[in-house]
DNA sequence: TGGTAAATGTGAAACATTTCAGATAACGAG
DNA sequence: CTCGTTATCTGAAATGTTTCACATTTACCA
């Protein structure tokens, strides 16, 4: 007895069909009579077969793999966008393969050009801080939905989180406690997330008339080793800043760690609010305040609008920006004012 | 001008060679003269040809592609092993379909299966706590490597870590602190982790003259949620333990949550050591003492595993286990001793 | 120069599907 | 009974590779 593969034909032969009979049975495409449908699921189950999917997507032109492109499953940010979208994808029979850039664009090149080997269904790509994919994608006429970052004047479809707004929040929050030295530790200015962060910051501190001195501008990398450095220069400066904003959580914790190794208090020396909500914001010390970013759901967001695209081709592209949300915690004291605030409106001076 | 995708017939034509050769070339595997390989080389960039995976895959009947299964990659462990494997595997032109099972045995079963029919040329399994899916691997004949857990008597590969050894040094490490009523939270204990964990702390506590009262041991899901319930249970008892084992960081991460909402200060009413050390640990309030776990290394020790037995089917059996480390932090504190641990060795009344 | 062995090149067949043009069966109407 | 129509089935062709038996070329030597 042959150690061979089931086939289509084999099925075919059990239940004295033609194969082309089995193929419409398999994808409901065509109408089958009954009696010949149950002959047909009987010899599949008799024979334990399922249908080969290279060969499905060999002969159709695209398979139900979807690459998903990511700078890096190992930054906390990203599982659950991974998470979210498997977890709609899968309802339509996808699956992912998963690729790490390290935010290298090369990487990130390279794993596209791979991943098409397989004729993927499509493409769900967070991409590197200086992402160059963009001229390939557009060119290569498949589904893709950018998420958390898009490229710059990208026409498709993409999901985002509103971080103008998110960082503006956390921003005013430092300044309503009453702190005026405000820093920023921005992410890579070249990405359109670190920019987008530092321009709500920007904006907050406008509109309470803060001039920001360009030294309490620290850009870093999004990770917690460069937050940390970061955080060193800042408070190495005298006077130094009341208040940091930490353009993610990552650079929070580098912050946090900074912080303590050079014996100051967080939040009565320093305060400090993040970005991205991470679980563990509720469990450091002191709990970190955070600008909560819905993850699992930008991921959900983002397959549905690829399953959408898959369907139709041409449908108009979507550019979903979900909101944010400041989730208030105990790294951020009020402090009292040191010199009042250039009042704009009129001057509520209450006392105290 | 057709929109027909490129095959291996297109870039023999332009070479003027047969296909036979540019297959050659394409892998190496026959010899193929200079010049014609220059040329076949040369029309794949005029072209810009790249083989098509699937039919690859469906002629070899086996792909490139690695089916990985796992709970959740939501869970913090598991990314850090994921990594692993991918940094691994992708040297030797690897890629990763990725699956999650929330340790539903139903989900991993269906995933295995669907996974199947694209020819994988192997699979890296976590498998789910009560995971069934021995018997199917088994009888599938063809590559696969268990990780963090095994099916019991699985005679394959597999990497784990020595939860027996790490949960003795984590309860020795309260034992030396001077804490005697101690109290553990498990895992589930239909997983073997959660057995093996258990082990270890019990052989800690029996080699220590500790009787464990059955309240203060506790089962937990592997989740924070889970464990603060647990917390929850354990810290209503009095008197109180006064030091917690928790079978792992999650575990951990709900205890100290507990704790906290209960007004009890850790490490001073109540010491904690967990298992994996997160990233996390390091900044949790306090810091988390937590024994090491070489997540990421398992995750490229498995992938080794894989290739080795993809080159070769039938080499002998490895089954890694992976050294755990103590970090100790300052989750737990000294205790005065209640009384005197009933010493088997000679008592040292060392003063003080 | 002719002959032989070694090196290299060739292309039909096979892999497991889907598709689609044409075959067949069933049925009513005339 | 025949014809046309509808409903259903059939199987060859096509998808893009690798393989391998065979053909062709090259190299070498007498």
């Amino acid at each position: 007895m042959a150690e061979r593969r089931l086939s289509t034909h084999d099925i075919a032969k059990r239940a004295k069909v033609s194969i082309g009979t089995v193929s419409n049975v398999v994808n409901g495409s065509t109408k089958v009579r009954e009696e010949l449908r149950v002959r047909v699921v009987q010899a599949m189950d008799e024979l334990g077969w399922q249908p080969n999917a290279l060969a499905r997507g060999l002969r159709m032109a695209s398979s139900n793999l979807i690459g998903m492109i990511i700078p890096d499953i190992t930054n906390p940010f990203f599982p659950s966008v991974v998470r979210g979208a498997e977890d709609v994808l899968s309802l339509h029979f996808h699956r992912i393969i998963l690729c790490n850039t390290d935010n290298s664009s090369t990487k990130e090149l390279g794993a596209f050009s791979d991943l098409r080997s397989f004729n993927p269904a499509g493409f769900l790509i967070i991409p590197s801080v200086d992402s160059g994919i963009e001229p390939m994608i557009t060119q290569y006429k498949k589904p893709v939905v950018f998420i958390d970052r898009s490229p710059a004047n990208w026409k498709g479809d993409s999901v985002k989180a509103n971080n103008e707004e998110g960082s503006y929040q956390a921003t005013k929050h430092l300044i309503v406690r009453g702190h005026r030295r405000l820093a920023i530790i921005t992410g890579p200015l070249r990405s359109s997330i670190g920019c987008e962060r530092l321009s709500g910051f920007q904006r907050a501190c406008k509109e309470a008339g803060l001039q920001i001195k360009s030294e309490f501008q620290q850009e870093a990398q999004f990770t917690r080793d460069s937050g940390y450095l970061a955080a060193r220069n800042l408070i190495s400066m005298l006077p130094r800043p009341t208040g940091i904003f930490a353009s993610n959580d990552l650079i929070a914790a580098g912050t946090l760690i900074a912080l303590r190794e050079a014996g100051l208090r967080c939040p009565q020396d320093v305060s400090i609010v993040g970005f991205d909500n991470l679980d563990f914001a509720e469990l450091t010390d002191p709990n970190l305040t955070s600008v909560h970013q819905p993850a699992y759901q930008m991921g959900k967001c983002a397959a549905r609008l690829l399953i959408e695209r898959i369907k139709q081709f041409d449908r108009p592209a979507e550019q979903l920006v979900l909101p944010t949300e400041l989730r208030t915690r105990s790294s951020v004291c009020t402090i009292a004012v040191e010199r009042p605030l250039p009042s704009r409106k009129k001057a509520a001076a209450q006392p105290r």
